[in-house]
DNA sequence: TCTCAAACATACTATTCGGTATGTTTGTGA
DNA sequence: TCACAAACATACCGAATAGTATGTTTGAGA
């Protein structure tokens, strides 16, 4: 998890991380739905008040979520991942390998946590659905920019459409993510070893 | 979707299935969690005192919905549009083109009510897990087979893992509904290009 | 040091939730 | 036709829910 020091910002901007980090939490394990405010204030210090006074709502709370904790988190264990890279189609590899058997946040029986929500709350939830947009468009940037890359770099064919293999390889994250919950991390090494030969065949 | 007449069952039989398919309309737009027991008795002639009669909890409607409604619809619209195919691998293609855009039930906001199911409820109920697994494996079986048919009239290549193929391609699937959610309609034709592609080379 | 708004704390509320208690109706076999 | 269980109907309950009303504390600038 990507996390500022609580040292380093004022009280109530710690106070707006502890809530946010706890409903991270909670709502990676439990889903937004059933995840209550009374819930992530009674394990924490934070108080109602306090709660409401950072944010409007839950759905309100729910977007600062994604911007705030979600969006960053992506950015150092995603995008960061595929950036200055020398070797795209080995880095974008690397990276899945890394997010589904390494990342210490995400757990095969609970998924991703920006999988889920979109699952859960973007067809309800217009603000919830722009925010997720905008995570989903940064990954999806990310490993089109790899791809071109590798083109550039010669690395890869020219006629393949980077923005396509983007989209084809976060499906096939998305997809895994969904079907580990039932079958467990054995299916991950299925999409690894497609991924693998996917990767290999655009040279 | 796949509906015995009312006509041909008992009257507690109808009542039943009332229920069933009223919650599977409900909880395929709305999620499980956020469907009430109350908002689907509110939707339909039934009573509260009916629904606990044919149901113990809110969860055991759910296996029963899983099973009676869910399962039965994915053999109609999935196993057997693949059962007795003499050119397995367009009958694969189709089979996802029909789900994607055809099929009448699924609209792509709402994206697929199994992986839904999936995403929300199978981390936190066993019965429910159990109940998904059977229809997923259903489905995977189904795939299996039709590769494995394919192989058998020598459509496709022999040292391919059939059960792999299916794997990958129920992965890509329930991606795919998931991204649906976001991006909208326009990615699935990314899928069934990047289907038709890995399907080809199968051979 | 004083002021005052930002930041929090506490108590409360209206509603909704899953579920139960206790009835009444309905169909069916003897 | 009558007995009786299956099938349903109604009223209710305690807990949980998101959110509010109304305070009190705290800290930073004048």
């Amino acid at each position: 998890m990507f996390v500022k020091s609580y040292r380093s910002m004022s009280k109530a901007a710690a106070t707006r991380q502890i809530i946010l980090l706890k409903a991270f939490d909670l709502i990676y394990r439990n889903g937004f739905q059933a995840t209550s405010i009374d819930t992530i204030i009674a394990t924490t210090q934070v108080t109602k008040g306090a709660f409401f006074y950072h944010f409007r709502n839950k759905e309100e709370m729910g977007v600062a979520l994604i911007n705030e904790v979600i969006k960053p988190t992506m950015e150092e264990n995603f995008v960061r991942r595929l950036s200055n890279s020398n070797h795209p189609a080995d880095d974008i590899y690397a990276l899945m390998k890394y997010l589904l058997q390494a990342s210490p946040d995400f757990q095969v029986q609970y998924g991703c946590p920006v999988v889920n929500l979109v699952n859960e709350v973007a067809p309800g939830s217009d603000s919830l659905h722009k925010a997720l947009y905008s995570v989903l468009s940064q990954c999806l940037q990310a490993v089109r920019n790899s791809v071109q890359h590798g083109q550039a770099l010669g690395q890869i064919r020219k006629d393949v459409n980077a923005g396509e293999v983007a989209e084809v390889i976060m499906m096939g994250y998305s997809g895994i993510r969904n079907m580990g919950k039932l079958l467990g991390a054995v299916c991950y090494q299925t999409y690894l070893k497609e991924l693998k030969r996917y990767l290999q065949q655009l040279v």
